[in-house]
DNA sequence: GCCTATTAATGTCTATACTTACTATATGTC
DNA sequence: GACATATAGTAAGTATAGACATTAATAGGC
């Protein structure tokens, strides 16, 4: 069996496509934000004041990665960061209002990318491709929970 | 829409697993290797004398990326790299004796993970996980021929 | 209250991954 | 044969991605 045609070279593959989709988007539109960014702002939009390591609990992070994701965006200015006083080794994040602004401009056009980066597959193909993904990771993650 | 539904997430954590397996199983095995060291090897081992933009053509890879995976096979032992006597820009590459013996070794532990990595589908899935996969890719990696 | 175990975050290290810029070398055109 | 163009590789910079060690703080058992 050749490499090219292996489960774990496809799904790279995959992956890579995806990030180039995302990476292009957001060039076309100036935004300066990686997909890993915007997962953890989408995060963080549906928990204000979740703690960093909650953050890559729900997306599946590292926790030494996620710290560098989260200082970015607070250089960028989209995301507010704070201890927190119920647990001070904690540090609670939140979306500013230029974070938030820029998180509700973009979301309509990564939900349009999630298409686009099926585009060869008919509707019902990706239904079907989803729901497979999902099916395969079952099990194997069962730590994000929402 | 949730990022946790989408399709980039799905994907990118599919990847994840993927690589922790391959990751888990050599260390099980005490063999220093990642998933794109394996697959430059394969690619090295199907082409004695590819040069490195040849490798990188071939699993879709950077130039700069395969650069530095390259580096650390040879630092390894496991690929032997010298200046092409066609054109002196160029680095031929090819896997040494213990590459090779490492190479073939590793290779059906390799085959089987396909399969862990798929583990909670049926076989049956597992074909229309990969074809869907490979159909996807299609148009949008003419790049890798082989 | 004290000690131990756990946890949140950070820092360090290695390895992708891609961009841009640069050098060296080929190649095609005239 | 000089020159513009293209290509192979490298270098530098940024951003994941995960392993491991360390620090600070919390929590549980007694």
């Amino acid at each position: 069996m050749k490499v090219q045609e292996m489960a774990g070279h496809l799904i790279r593959r995959m992956n890579q496509v995806s990030t180039q989709i995302f990476t292009k988007q957001m060039q076309e539109d100036g935004v300066d934000l990686t997909p890993v960014q915007f997962a953890a702002m989408d995060t963080i939009a549906a928990n204000p004041g979740i703690d960093q390591a909650g953050v890559a609990a729900k997306i599946a992070y590292d926790r030494a990665t996620i710290g560098g994701v989260i200082d970015r965006l607070v250089q960028k200015g989209h995301v507010a960061r704070n201890v927190s006083e119920k647990d001070r080794r904690a540090r609670e994040v939140r979306l500013t209002d230029s974070g938030f602004a820029l998180f509700r401009e973009i979301l309509p056009k990564v939900e349009r990318m999630q298409d686009e980066m099926l585009q060869e597959l008919t509707p019902e193909e990706r239904k079907v491709f989803l729901a497979l993904t999902r099916k395969a990771l079952g099990k194997m993650a069962p730590e994000e929970t929402d």
